[in-house]
DNA sequence: AATCCGGGGCG
DNA sequence: CGCCCAGGATT
């Protein structure tokens, strides 16, 4: 490990991060106290989420559930209607899982303590760190994504990130930054992650506004923008499949039928719209009851595959199947609000934009 | 250690 | 469009 003078690094990040860091509404104002509640909920959305997206979600969820028991005593199903369009929805049972353990446990107070905050559900290494450092000042090793290519620059680490001996170089190279007998621990920890942020970018970092790039080995060398080294990523394969709109005349309005995805696997709990398996190749039109005739293609890629379904609209009168237990009525005007993944809303805007022209 | 989980912004 | 990014749970 190389030589940095620890004390003025803290200096200087903090000099940094006091003047540029960004007003987010989770974020505590100079001079007032963290809100340990806000804190929590914003990593936890923050997680493989950008800024951006979660700060309309951190409105909304506040202003429904002002404290953690309002939220440990919500319904499941509200939970996961409000977090539609975040994704990994694994995440929205954790958060509402851990709501009611601190609550039933803990008082309503998360504990300060790295190793306890670990145990509660959807809190991790990173979480639970980023916790017990910027809510409670304790200074844990505070190490996300941004953080390890900001270490990987400054101590010129050249092996690939995915490697497990590299997540332990670099663990060591931040916790030698972050020393026990100095302060400002919360700030220091949102520091590094705001530099990762704004300065030191994944793709074109701008080391002439960088505070430590006379600490940087990359800089020194001119090897920024080939550190880290990223692994080689594995295609996305294509999977096919066939989406229903089934429709229904109730009085003057039409329903839609929908259902509630199982409580495991891709988009779990989740309310989508019915349709085939998504596999290898196209599922045949004729293995449908009522052969229904094939209307638009909707595309959506997930994390580990592209999709493509074809959406069928069908007159509920021609199905000659009984409905599944997780099916439901709804009416067509309000399936806009009613909560659905981004895949699922995606395709009920293209089958309001087809039934309109059609 | 490897795999499964979404979604949006940007070039 | 394709490409790129970012943690936790599960097995």
């Amino acid at each position: 490990m190389h030589t940095i003078d620890v004390p003025e690094f803290r200096t200087l990040m903090l000099g940094w991060y006091k003047h540029h860091a960004r007003i987010l509404p989770w974020r505590a104002k100079f001079g007032e106290f963290p809100n340990p509640y806000h804190e929590w909920l914003s990593e936890i959305m923050l997680q493989q989420t950008v800024v951006k997206a979660v700060i309309p979600y951190f409105h909304r969820f506040t202003e429904i559930w002002p404290g953690i028991e309002d939220l440990a005593a919500a319904p499941l199903e509200y939970v996961m209607k409000e977090w539609a369009g975040l994704g990994y929805y694994a995440r929205a049972r954790n958060l509402h899982k851990c709501a009611q353990v601190v609550t039933a446990q803990h008082d309503g107070l998360f504990p300060q303590d790295e190793k306890e905050l670990k145990t509660l559900p959807g809190i991790g290494p990173y979480t639970a760190a980023a916790i017990s450092a910027i809510a409670f000042g304790n200074p844990a090793v505070v190490m996300d994504g941004n953080v390890e290519r900001v270490v990987a620059r400054l101590f010129a680490h050249e092996a690939p990130l995915k490697e497990k001996e590299s997540k332990k170089a670099l663990y060591a190279y931040t916790a030698s930054l972050t020393t026990p007998q100095s302060d400002h621990h919360a700030e220091f920890a949102q520091a590094m992650m705001e530099l990762g942020a704004l300065i030191c970018t994944p793709t074109s970092p701008q080391c002439g506004l960088c505070p430590v790039r006379n600490y940087c080995k990359s800089a020194a060398t001119g090897r920024q923008d080939q550190i880290p080294i990223k692994a080689l990523k594995t295609p996305k394969p294509q999977r096919y499949g066939a989406i229903f709109f089934i429709e229904r005349k109730k009085k003057d309005q039409k329903e839609l039928l929908l259902e509630r995805r199982p409580h495991k696997g891709l988009l779990a709990g989740m309310v989508g719209f019915p349709g085939s398996l998504w596999e290898v190749s196209s599922p045949r039109i004729e293995d449908f009851p009522g052969a229904p005739i094939p209307g638009f293609e909707v595309r959506h890629t997930f994390t580990h595959f592209h999709l493509s379904l074809q959406g069928y609209i069908v007159p509920y009168e021609s199905l000659a199947t009984d409905l599944a237990a997780n099916c439901f009525w709804h009416n067509i005007s309000e399936c806009d609000t009613i909560g659905l993944p981004s895949l699922y809303k995606k395709a009920f805007q293209q089958y309001m934009k087809y039934r309109q022209v059609k």
